[in-house]
DNA sequence: AATCGTCTGCTTTTT
DNA sequence: GCAGACGATT
């Protein structure tokens, strides 16, 4: 048990850590120590002699499983934190679904869709299936097909609609290819501990004590699949905070967390309400600002610190200035109290606001991130070898060969791939059987013949016990002409040099998975995996620029928030739809993502769609306004040489440094 | 097949 | 105002 007081836990977080059987509700508000917690509650269970292998966490990230495996690593032998199963909800589905899919008529070798995937596929059905006069945009019939499966839609879908058509012959389909997208991992791995009591026993019996991580974040899928997991004896903690349900918008319920204890009744409820990371006078926006939520369990963010610098509301004349004023601030405290880069964030609500922070930021030289985005999706050469790969495995993934066929060019045309892609079968399938081969001229049946036996004699080359997946692939790759092909497609040498560079990459990671099973495991990591918040932690430092939703789960020392107007902060949408409620959450979050000084701003006039428009205030500011609130405006403060709140959080630092 | 021009429509984002 | 999609043109 000594271990156990390295927490220097308060009392709640010790109640919460130390709670027996039964559920437990754990509303941990921003900042209150949610992580330590867990880590402090898994490290107990264990020391009460509960097996390392019977307890399950699972989050929505792998950040964030990496995270916690992480902590808990730190806090315990390294034997018991390994049999410790932590895991996203997608992954943990994939191991059921590895076990079980025949259950449901798939086999356990069934492969992953990403969006992309998925899009291809249904723009084929769509093509096929919608008539002249009728279109639908792939992209929306996605949207609207995962929101069904996420929402536990499962009145079968009918033909009468367009919509409805496209999605049966979608679900068909995936069926006939053995894939599953996204949702349906959820959605079958649910229906596979719903149907198959045996295989609920088995998993139920697996695990003793399952903790689940930002349950506001939940859909009616998740609350399931954490029900049928638990079965009647629910050990479940779940740790979240209602104030901080931003996610509404892809399914999220927050209902599954201010409804807790419909699901799982008589549950033991711990508030964290002492925050460590921000200053008092930051807590008392937050919290002035969250109370006007009518549905939350309430909760009031209280901190032993000492009061800390005013939250600063900045009135700015357009967004040109504002981004000159929150940069210039920034050098400014960085070179008077040599404050890292790294301490600063930029949040704003929609990602097109970070431009005008970028140039001015370039324009002071000064170094900076910007998370999320797009950019790291298009890394071409990655999707084009992750399909190679993807045919080697499971040929019958239409969207796998359809972009391999093309790169290199293999002389089989857009007219036959048209054609082959119209019969209802795999495209593979299609172009093996000698009925299309006769279709079409001499030469590209020589193409075609010439393509499907390099697919299948690599194919018999991977089933061969002890073989290399890695070596293999880089055969196929340079059997096919891919690099030449590469070089060809690249402007400049060093581009071309560094997309080589990324495939010898991939390929390195690649050679640690010998024979099929290991490239199976391989891809679907890849798929579940989205290396960006990697790339985006080691890449550099300085000021990170995030959008609200993004920045969930970070802290930052100093931050500032722009754009607060009403029309982007609550967003103009979210009055239509009759969101503000979350809108006002997201801003919660924004503001508790600081620890000493927090600015907001506004422009009374704003580039929008290439025209200047008139803005008004955000009303949540004067929802925050109070003790440690104080407004001014931009040109005050860059009319002074030393500005007003500098020498105040200079004040506030020696005031703080005395305390301690 | 590739490139140019015109049109449209415009949060948030993980797996 | 700008990116992305799509269609016409070479």
């Amino acid at each position: 048990m000594s271990r156990f007081r390295m927490f220097d836990l308060n009392p709640e977080q010790e109640s919460a850590a130390t709670h027996g059987k039964g559920p437990l509700l754990i509303l941990a508000g921003a900042g209150t120590g949610k992580t330590r917690v867990i880590t402090a509650r898994i490290v107990w269970l264990i020391a009460q002699g509960h097996p390392p292998n019977r307890i399950l966490a699972v989050t929505f990230t792998n950040k964030a499983a990496k995270e916690m495996k992480k902590r808990v690593l730190d806090m315990m032998e390294a034997d018991d934190a390994r049999e410790i199963t932590i895991s996203t909800f997608h992954s943990l589905c994939v191991r059921i679904l590895r076990q079980s899919a025949h259950l449901l008529g798939y086999k356990e070798n069934f492969s992953i869709l990403d969006e992309s995937d998925q899009s291809g596929l249904l723009k084929k059905i769509i093509h096929r299936t919608a008539a002249k006069d009728e279109t639908l945009d792939p992209a929306v019939a996605r949207a609207l097909i995962s929101k069904a499966k996420n929402s536990g839609w499962n009145a079968p879908p009918t033909e009468e609609s367009l919509l409805g058509a496209v999605y049966l012959r979608y679900q068909n389909e995936l069926k006939m290819l053995n894939a599953m997208d996204f949702d349906d991992l959820l959605v079958l791995a649910v229906q596979v501990l719903r149907h198959h009591p045996e295989a609920a026993t088995h998993w139920q019996e697996r695990y003793e004590f399952l903790l689940v991580d930002e349950f506001q974040d939940t859909n009616r899928l998740q609350l399931e699949l954490v029900s049928l997991l638990a079965g009647q004896a629910p050990n479940v903690c779940v740790v979240g905070d209602d104030d901080q349900s931003i996610y509404s918008w892809r399914g999220a319920e927050v209902s599954n967390i201010l409804e807790f204890e419909r699901h799982f009744p008589n549950p033991v409820i711990v508030k964290l309400e002492q925050n460590y990371r921000s200053t008092p006078a930051i807590l008392g926006a937050a919290n002035r600002l969250i109370r006007n939520n009518a549905r939350r369990r309430g909760k009031n963010l209280w901190s032993a610190a000492g009061e800390g610098a005013p939250v600063q509301v900045l009135a700015m004349r357009d967004d040109r200035e504002e981004a000159e004023l929150v940069t210039s601030e920034i050098a400014n405290q960085r070179h008077t109290q040599s404050i890292p880069w790294e301490h600063f964030a930029v949040l704003y609500r929609t990602n097109q606001q970070s431009r005008p922070i970028e140039e001015a930021l370039r324009r002071l030289k000064i170094p900076y991130r910007l998370i999320g985005g797009k950019s790291f999706f298009d890394r071409r050469e990655i999707k084009d070898v992750i399909a190679y790969a993807t045919c080697l495995m499971n040929p019958s993934n239409d969207a796998a060969i359809l972009r391999i066929l093309r790169t290199p060019p293999r002389g089989i045309g857009a007219v036959t791939v048209e054609n082959a892609l119209s019969e209802s079968r795999n495209l593979f399938a299609v172009l093996q059987s000698p009925e299309f081969q006769n279709t079409v001229s001499t030469r590209t049946r020589e193409a075609i013949t010439t393509f499907c036996d390099f697919i299948e004699a690599f194919r018999i080359r991977l089933s061969t016990p002890n073989s290399q997946p890695a070596a293999l692939l880089q055969c196929m790759l340079e059997e096919s002409g891919y690099f030449e092909d590469l070089q060809r497609s690249c402007k400049t040498p060093q581009e071309s040099l560094r997309r080589e560079e990324n495939v010898r990459d991939l390929l390195r990671d690649l050679s640690r998975y010998p024979e099929s099973e290991g490239l199976r495991r391989f891809l679907d990591e890849i798929t579940l995996e989205n290396d960006r918040q990697d790339k985006d932690d080691q890449s550099g430092l300085g000021v990170t620029l995030i959008t609200l939703h993004a920045a969930k789960g970070l802290e930052f020392p100093h931050v500032y928030l722009i754009g607060a107007e009403d029309g982007l902060l609550p967003h103009q949408r979210s009055k239509v739809e009759n969101t503000v409620d979350e809108e006002r959450r997201l801003f919660y979050v924004g503001i508790t993502r600081a620890m000493k000084s927090l600015t907001i701003s506004h422009s009374l006039q704003r580039m929008k769609y290439g025209q200047s428009v008139a803005c008004q205030r955000s009303p949540f500011l004067t929802e925050i306004a109070g003790d440690g609130v104080v407004e001014s405006t931009g040109t005050k403060i860059l009319n002074q040489p030393v500005s007003v709140e500098t020498a105040e959080n200079h004040f506030a630092r020696l005031k703080q440094l005395f305390a301690s």
